[in-house]
Parts: structure tokens; C-alpha cells; sequence
DNA sequence: GGTTCACATTCTTGGACATG
DNA sequence: CATGTCCAAGAATGTGAACC
């Protein structure tokens, strides 16, 4: 404890000038691979989940300094052009802007290729996917897109306006509901979903059964998860047991098996088989619809 | 006992500054 | 020059301590 190894580490830790090994060249240059190795394997994806990725795989500790070399490095190696512009994503900024077709022709086209008969009216049941995250919102929704689920990432704790609407979503089913939750492991990740799910219920959502599905403690340890220790500044620290695990420790591919085994159990296959032949008729009109036009 | 304040969470990028 | 740390923005929440 009084070595010079721990003191520098206890000061990296905290604040301050930095107190760790600077990399070789040698390790940069790995470093480099590593991420264009990671970033083929799982593309598209945020800076943020390629990060996780690395850590996951030990390429990478699990820190502020570590997330700032991965995005430098990452940054270098797009605009150099050794990784591909599209591998990286950034769900957190979008393009506001109005619909418009070259015609009706695009219009139809589109739009036979878009529609999509709403799965849930001829359900019995209701089911919701909510996660902590936008991040995790881009994992999920590949899933959540297919079965036309509602996805609601909260991105932290929901805000009233947000919460209001579930409630309102909700109490509106008059069917049996079930909401998933997927977020982080840690004091106030924990607390997140407590917080919501109280809002929610008192804001008149009515009976509805809430899962929370990752991260568990199970999963922790079954899958040998990385954490680590709590940050001794979060107020909600101290009742907390355990290592902190976010959720970008789980596999993409197995966050989506999980979230696709939530919504599957719901689904009725008689009622499911029905909205195919629908979907399918009506997805036949819009196309005649299309031939039809003039020209 | 209620209000205010500091600091915590969600996400991403980039700048300032310190250090080796 | 490379790397590490802190801070900034945006908006909304939570906890806990200090204050009136």
C-alpha cells in the first residue's frame, strides 16, 4: 500500500496530472488494429460501444484517459481512412427535416416498402422496452424495429414529461402490459428504474408488470462481466453492494437475444399469422395503387 | 419544515492545460 | 508531440447538506 505503484495509481484514480505509463509506440500501433479488429466486427456503432468492446476484450482499462485514447485514436484512423466513415455512429445528433418525394411514384414506393400494420392491435397482450440509455436504444432497436415494439430510452433519469406519457401509453392498453427494463449496474442505474417505474405508477399507468433484464447480478457473474467499485461521490453509494457493471459490458448480440426472448413470449401465433395475411394484402393494394398512375 | 445549492446520472466531442 | 484530466454544452432528474 505505501509503494510507490499504489500511490500513483491512488492519484490516477482521483484528479490531477497523469500518473500512468505512457504507451509505446508499439502498443499504439496495436492499440490502432485492435480497434479497426473491433470496429469491422461489430459495426455500426457509437464511439461509446466500441470503447466497451475494448474493454471487455482487456485492449483497454476502463477510464476516462482510456475512452479519450480510444476516441483520439479512432478519430485518427477515420480520417486517415484505415476505418471506414460509416463504422461509427452517433445516435445522440440527427437531421431535422421534411419528408418530400420526387414524386408520387417515390411516394408509393416508399411507402409500400415502409408500411407497417400495427402488430399489437390484435395482440392480447402489451409489451414496452425501455432502457437507461440512447446507446443501449441503438442496440435494442434492431429487435424492437422488428417486432414494433415501443423502445423509450430515458437517458438517465425520465423527466416527468416523459414518465407522464408512459403512464398515459399504458393506461390505455386495457390489456395485460409488461414493460422490460436494460440499464446499468451501478447506485444510481439501480435507481433509475425504481424511479421511473414509482412516477409511472402514480401518474395513473395502472397494473402493468415491470422486468428489470440487465444488468443482474446473475448475469455479472455467469458471464464474468468487468466492473468496478463504485464512485464514493454518488450520494447513493453507500447502500449499494457490489461492482458497478454497465450495460455495454453484455455482448450486442446477446442484449438482442435477451430482448427478443422479452417480446416473444407475448406474442400470439394465431393473431400473428393474421396480421401477416393482412399486412401482406394491404401491402399488394399499395402496389396497385402505384401501377395505376399515369405515366 | 421548505428552499437552495452542489454534485450525481444520461451522451458526445473538442478545447484548455499539465505532464512526460 | 503524445497523453491524461477537467470542463463545456444541451435538459431533466435524484440525494443530501446547508440555510432561512
Amino acid at each position: 500500500m505505501d509503494s510507490t505503484e499504489g500511490r500513483l495509481k491512488q492519484r490516477a484514480e482521483s484528479c490531477g496530472p497523469r500518473f500512468t505509463k505512457r504507451r509505446t509506440k508499439a502498443e499504439v500501433s496495436l492499440l490502432r488494429q485492435r480497434i479497426v479488429n473491433v470496429a469491422a466486427t461489430y459495426q455500426p456503432l457509437t464511439l461509446r460501444q466500441l470503447f466497451y468492446r475494448l474493454v471487455v476484450r482487456k485492449h483497454i482499462q476502463k477510464t476516462e484517459a482510456g475512452y479519450k485514447a480510444v476516441g483520439r485514436l479512432t478519430g485518427q484512423l477515420r480520417e486517415s481512412g484505415d476505418l471506414p466513415w460509416s463504422w461509427i455512429v452517433d445516435s445522440s445528433r440527427m437531421v431535422r427535416q421534411r419528408a418530400s418525394y420526387s414524386g408520387l411514384g417515390e411516394f408509393l414506393e416508399q411507402t409500400q416498402r415502409l408500411y407497417r400494420r400495427n402488430l399489437w392491435q390484435d395482440q392480447p397482450e402489451y409489451v414496452e422496452i425501455w432502457c437507461e440509455s440512447e446507446s443501449a436504444a441503438g442496440v435494442l432497436c434492431a429487435i424492437t424495429y422488428e417486432w414494433g415494439v415501443p423502445l423509450r430510452p430515458f437517458k438517465g433519469y425520465g423527466s416527468r414529461t416523459f414518465l407522464y406519457e408512459v403512464a398515459r401509453t399504458l393506461r390505455e392498453q386495457n390489456k395485460p402490459a409488461t414493460c422490460y427494463y436494460f440499464g446499468d449496474r451501478d447506485p444510481s442505474g439501480n435507481d433509475i428504474d425504481r424511479s421511473a417505474l414509482e412516477s409511472v405508477r402514480r401518474y395513473g399507468s395502472g397494473e402493468f408488470r415491470f422486468v428489470r433484464v440487465a444488468v443482474t447480478e446473475k448475469q455479472v457473474s455467469d458471464w464474468s462481466l468487468p466492473g468496478a467499485p463504485p464512485k464514493r461521490t454518488d450520494s447513493r453509494a453507500k447502500n449499494f453492494r457490489g461492482p458497478c457493471v454497465e450495460l455495454e459490458a453484455i455482448e450486442p448480440d446477446r442484449l438482442r437475444d435477451l430482448c427478443r426472448d422479452c417480446i416473444e413470449q407475448h406474442i400470439d401465433s394465431h393473431a400473428l399469422e393474421q396480421h401477416k395475411r393482412n399486412e401482406k394484402a394491404e401491402r399488394e393494394t399499395l402496389n396497385r395503387m402505384r401501377e395505376s398512375l399515369p405515366g
